[in-house]
DNA sequence: ATAGATGCAAAAATTTTGCAAGGTG
DNA sequence: CACCTTGCAAAATTTTTGCATCTAT
């Protein structure tokens, strides 16, 4: 099998996984766009168009996979359906988060950190992780409200 | 009707809406649980001991309600499940945040910002909201991780 | 009185599971 | 070849909707 992302599949190999044909279609949609937040079903149908005979149980079933080795991170933004993306720590993944709308779902990637919010966030995050003896892997961050549109409307 | 949240009152009848008891149940449930991160199910079983004649259904639509007028906050921790929450808009909430274990699901409440937190976030806000024209009413921090007793175990 | 709100049950939507068959190391 | 992984379909879970009834204003 073609190895399309020899980060993860490295890792993969570590943990006695198998890197199979339908792993690598879904890990090469996800490389491909670390800033996206796609949801199970988009992801779905993008490794479908790829390889029509990929099922919607296996799509989940890597989807949790990756996210327990902390490759991808599953997130929510109140819509009902569960969103995965790129870690930061994954290579050329910018540091990024969301603004989400409440009211039309809309979803604003924010990627500008100054150094002193980074700095800030990593002081904070060893600080609890001292406290609370708590492995921080990752951080969700969102600011909820109104977009522009539905502002103008509402 | 008796009014046990006269801030929650005031902004439903401002908006027309009215005060129920199922509704004030439901409020009263939220407002004496400021730190917790109930799931619907949860208050639904909270309301339904309270006054049995309360349906689900209800329960999910007075959460979207108070959701959409900004006094409660939902978020989702990964299991599926939302959860409910008041914001910190609202009188004697203090401003929390979470730590979230990937691992048994555990949500550690983490609320001791510093000052220089608190400011920094402010800004953040303030030159998010100027940058995207977004009005930002609310946000939501998790760190995620691996907990004392997961690390222990794994 | 009347428009908004409720409760029930049914439906929708998303995610998980069981199992025989297939593919990887 | 052994065993992990897959695909399908069925099941489980969570959330939403339709509609007759009730109730707050």
């Amino acid at each position: 099998m073609r190895h399309k992302n020899p980060w993860v599949c490295r890792r993969m190999v570590k943990e006695g996984l198998r890197i199979t044909q339908t792993r690598m279609v879904i890990i090469d949609i996800l490389t491909r766009n670390p800033e996206k937040h796609f949801s199970a079903e988009e992801i779905f149908l993008m490794a479908h168009r790829i390889n029509p005979g990929i099922g919607f149980a296996t799509v989940y079933r890597t989807l949790d996979l990756l996210a327990q080795m902390g490759i991808i991170q599953k997130m929510e933004f109140g819509d009902g359906k569960a969103r995965y993306e790129m870690t930061e720590a994954m290579e050329n993944v910018p540091h990024h988060h969301h603004l989400v709308c409440t009211e039309c779902g809309k979803v604003i990637d924010y990627t500008e950190f100054t150094d002193e919010e980074k700095e800030l966030l990593a002081k904070v995050e060893k600080e609890l992780s001292e406290k609370y003896k708590f492995k921080i892997k990752n951080h969700i961050i969102q600011f909820c409200g109104i977009c522009n549109n539905c502002g103008k409307r509402g």
